[in-house]
DNA sequence: CGTGAATAGGGTAATTAGGGAG
DNA sequence: AGTGTCCTAATTACCCTATTCA
């Protein structure tokens, strides 16, 4: 492998989150407001989030607590 | 353009699938519930079901009695 | 530096969940 | 046992315009 990794992680847009759950995109964004979903933002305010993340909601996974 | 197509199951809406099975979008919840549909839930609570299932089902595949 | 698509906002209808009774 | 309907509360979908992204 390469000497350096830089630490990225594979970012979903809100559309594509919308597309995997079957919602609309507006309410991608309501999750990430209320909390239920991390999101990452960009310099300009879009957010994108953690497809770590998102399949293992999908899959059914309960996420880390936090706590 | 590269590969950025997360691997998404194509799902249903509940009024979609009651739809689908001339049904009330309640009873597809009992199904749900009872474990005869597979569902995955939004962040919200809402389920959602999967389009190759529900059209499996539709299409006459034989549920293999075991009697 | 323009162009077109996507997103963030906010506000208002439409679905859905859940229980309960017929 | 299975389904359709009534109810309330919660979640989601669609409307708009301005800003950001690619």
């Amino acid at each position: 492998m390469s000497t350096r990794t830089p630490e990225a992680e594979p970012l979903l847009t809100p559309a594509e989150v919308a597309t995997m759950f079957r919602v609309d995109p507006k309410t991608v964004t309501r999750w990430a407001k209320a909390g239920k979903l991390t999101s990452i933002r960009t310099l300009g305010g879009h957010r994108r989030y953690r497809e770590t993340e998102v399949r293992a909601l999908l899959t059914g996974i309960p996420s880390q607590r936090t706590e």
